[in-house]
RNA sequence: GUCCCCGUCGUCUAGCCUGGUUAGGACAGCAGAUUUUCGAUCUGCUAGCAGGGGUUCAAAUCCCCUCGGGGACGCCA
């Protein structure tokens, strides 16, 4: 039994974009692999901007993309009294000061460091304070944050995972705020992100720190403070970020890198999407690039992450979830399958022909959301109304242009399927066989005319099989009423 | 501004540690084959070491500088 454990601890202030659900992805794959536990904690100390429906969000989607914890969730605003607990401990050893300086005093002291090209850091300041400007500022009704004494001389090291050693300069750092002012209540602290971070992770034995980029410069003050609390230090991690499609950072606002789009509107599946996510930023030493759900978790290493930025874009995405569909089973394919289109309002269940149809594309889709253009031609009012878009749109629209040009293959057709009495495939062969006497246009020329007017669209399933999918007369139906419409302008 | 991280085809990446490869793979794109159509499939092609110095017989790989991107420097996390 490995002793390994890690934890996913995001603030529910917003809904997790990809690069977030990345980072779960990556401590669930590396907990399974090891053997490990992962945890889930939610971070809402900042008691103004975190929600409740948000920290619900976010256990729905690592639900969906099948990333499971086995302790949690912790919330932290319910462990305010264990903070408050190591705080003392912290007091009793000299490592925090009160710190009388207000928000707007350190806001433009800040400003100012920055407009004189200095590093807008705190200088201690409050370390040295008099007694009787300490006085003064309470009898002002200011509330003080306790800080902790940055006092280290000596390099601090992070040890990561995926960088290497990295060391950081003790003198860059100004001491930081651990406890700040409670919005709620007038005499009492709440804990910053570091505190609540350190006594979290030491109380939970955790022993891998997997977390992205941007909190790299934050671990130097947890190191310090994992020591000051008596805690041993936990490996990191730090994992390169996922950037937009036009290099910029995810972040919250990016309503369209939510999960639930991608899963419930655009139909990917999620096996394909933790499968890509996988990809995004760590590779397997053999390249490999399709697998399963288990076939992750044991190829899966850590220190085969990439150390850059790795740009999201949805065509390798694409592409991995039309492989993970030709791999799911045909019950499982058409039941998710059903379940998408039911979403959408499409009723296929009643169609006795659809449960076929869909069987045939299962191979030939990238995603769900190509299902209903797919399987319009099932539906005879869309099929008409296609065919009154086109010849209204006349010479500009392809499906006009090839009927117009196959009108005397259309003409063929039409008279090859009444002179047979037969159905599905078998007729389709004859009247190939037919029009192979009777027309002299051949391969596209031939079989596009028969395809638009059978279906209204340019592209879709084998001609073949929607002469299965249809039954005669709707097939002598279409090729008539093709002709009608064209003519017709 | 200071500190930290990073820079290989359009995109995801292998190679870097431990110098010697025609710099490999995949997606996308393009072309051909096949299916007497589209799609799917198969084959092929296009395309890259950010720039400059240095070390070396030899540099994507080691060193330095520059440029570019990101992050931190919050009583957000």
């Amino acid at each position: 039994m490995s002793s390994i454990r890690v934890r996913f601890a995001p603030s529910p202030t917003g809904y997790l974009h990809l690069g977030n659900l990345r980072t779960a992805l990556f401590n669930d794959l590396f907990a399974r692999h090891e053997g490990g536990k992962m945890i889930l904690r939610i971070e809402d100390t900042d008691t103004v901007r975190s929600k409740r429906e948000y920290g619900e969000a976010i256990q729905r989607d690592l639900e969906s993309l099948g990333i499971r914890f086995d302790e949690g969730p912790y919330y932290q605003s319910e462990r305010i009294s264990i903070y408050e607990e190591h705080l003392r401990q912290l007091e009793k050893k000299g490592n925090v000061y009160l710190c009388y300086c207000t928000q707007d005093e350190l806001e433009a002291r800040r400003r100012e460091a920055l407009a004189m090209k200095r590093p807008p850091r705190y200088d201690n300041r409050c370390r040295t304070l008099t007694d009787e400007e300490r006085r003064r500022r309470i009898a002002q009704g200011v509330r003080p944050t306790l800080r902790f004494k940055v006092e280290a001389t000596e390099p601090i090291l992070v040890e990561d995972v995926i960088r290497g050693e990295i060391k950081f300069d003790p003198q860059e750092i100004g001491d930081f705020v651990i406890m700040r002012s409670d919005p709620d209540h007038s005499n009492r602290f709440l804990p910053t992100f570091h505190m609540s971070v350190c006594v979290d992770d030491g109380l939970m034995k955790i022993t891998h720190v997997i977390r992205g980029e941007d909190h790299l410069s934050n671990s130097p003050r947890h190191v310090l403070l994992f020591r000051a609390l008596g805690f041993p230090i936990p490996q990191f991690a730090h994992l390169s970020l996922i950037h937009g499609p036009g290099g910029e950072p995810l972040s919250k606002r990016y309503g369209d890198v939510s999960l639930s789009d991608f899963i419930e509107n655009k139909g990917y599946i999620p096996e394909a999407i933790r499968n890509y996510l996988a990809l995004l930023g760590w590779s397997p030493k053999d390249n490999r690039e399709i697998f399963s759900m288990t076939e992750l978790e044991q190829s899966f290493d850590l220190r085969n992450a990439t150390h850059h930025a790795a740009i999201f874009t949805e065509q390798k995405l694409t592409w991995i979830n039309s492989e993970h569909l030709k791999m799911l089973s045909e019950a499982d394919y058409l039941k998710r399958a059903f379940f998408f289109l039911e979403r959408r309002g499409i009723g296929v269940r009643k169609e006795p022909k659809m449960r076929e149809a869909l069987a045939i594309l299962k191979s030939d889709i990238h995603r769900f959301d190509e299902l209903p253009d797919a399987l319009s031609f099932f539906d005879e009012e869309a099929y008409r109304n296609r065919l009154k878009r086109s010849v209204a749109a006349g010479d500009q629209d392809q499906v006009y242009v090839i009927l117009t040009e196959g009108r005397s293959v259309l003409e063929a057709a039409q008279e090859a399927v009444q002179q047979s009495s037969s159905e599905g495939e078998t007729l389709f062969l004859e009247l190939t066989e037919t029009l192979k006497h009777r027309v002299s246009e051949k391969g596209k020329k031939l079989f596009l005319p028969l395809r638009a007017a059978l279906t209204g669209e340019p592209h879709g399933i084998e001609l073949k099989r929607i002469f299965q999918l249809l039954d005669r007369q709707t097939i002598l139906g279409r090729i008539g009423k093709a002709q009608e419409f064209v003519t017709s302008k």
